[in-house]
DNA sequence: CGCCTTTGACCGGCGC
DNA sequence: GCGCCGGTCAAAGGCG
């Protein structure tokens, strides 16, 4: 742990929220196919994470970066709720990272979904001064619910079955790997999550979460669809 | 043609 | 006040 906190050098600036491990290897012999389309079995989707806890697999082997208690998963990815769940239980600190401080899952506000605060592009902006930048609406950054995920794998793109466009991608300092930013593509979802790469370990992937998705997972749903209308084929009779 | 990535510029926060 | 740094915008280009 001392090895990787390497003092200053922890420049993801990922620091006051939280962290879990997540399963580098697959949790599932075979994942759902329809839930992991372009993944290469290099690492377990989070879909297919989520279906493992489900399914109350064992925790993590001990080649993982820690062993996470069992998280009771709610059927979609919600990333408050995971997050309350493993405080409670406990989830251990992760070597080299900030633990886990739990945000305060703000529901005031904007509600995170409220869409037309990003005004991605094109957006209401006339840029009069080439609009954006941090902070916009003069605010600081809304205490947004924000958890991080790492994740030991060689593609930097976890496939959590929502769809996101990227929108930029910064050198961060003290470290080799540029830090990619991502927005979920849904209309009125206005949750980001950005993507890097440990400078200490670079097989480590580092996924932050901002914010919580208020509509469905699509490749969820793209899943479900033929299922449902078997359903209600079959209800007419 | 629509969606996505790339990339340089810009802006605000923060430390000194 | 100044400079550094992280986060975002938006134009341009690529791809299916």
């Amino acid at each position: 742990m001392e090895n990787l906190q390497g003092g200053d050098d922890e420049s993801h600036g990922l620091s006051g929220f939280s962290y879990f491990s997540v399963p580098s290897t697959p949790v599932l012999d075979a994942p759902p196919p329809s839930l992991s389309s372009e993944d290469d079995n290099q690492h377990g989707t989070l879909a297919s994470l989520q279906q493992a806890a489900c399914n109350g697999l064992p925790p993590l082997g001990p080649d993982q970066l820690a062993a996470p208690p069992m998280i009771n998963l709610p059927p979609m990815v919600d990333w408050s709720s995971l997050l309350q769940q493993a405080s409670l239980m406990g989830v251990p600190p992760v070597p080299g990272l900030q633990q886990a401080v739990v945000p305060q899952l703000d529901q005031s506000g904007e509600n995170d979904g409220g869409g037309e605060g990003a005004g991605s592009s094109g957006g209401g902006k006339e840029k009069a001064a080439k609009g954006g930048g941090a902070g916009r609406s003069g605010k600081k950054k809304a205490s947004r619910p924000r958890f991080a995920f790492q994740t030991r794998s060689a593609n930097d793109i976890l496939d959590d079955g929502y769809r996101w466009r990227k929108y930029g991608q910064k050198a961060v300092k003290n470290s080799a790997h540029p830090r990619s930013y991502y927005r979920c593509t849904h209309h009125t979802c206005n949750v980001k999550k950005q993507v890097q790469r440990l400078a200490k370990d670079t097989s480590i992937v580092v996924t932050t979460y901002e914010g919580v998705h208020n509509h469905p997972c699509e490749k969820l749903m793209e899943a479900l669809s033929p299922i449902l209308k078997q359903l209600q084929f079959l209800s007419q009779f």
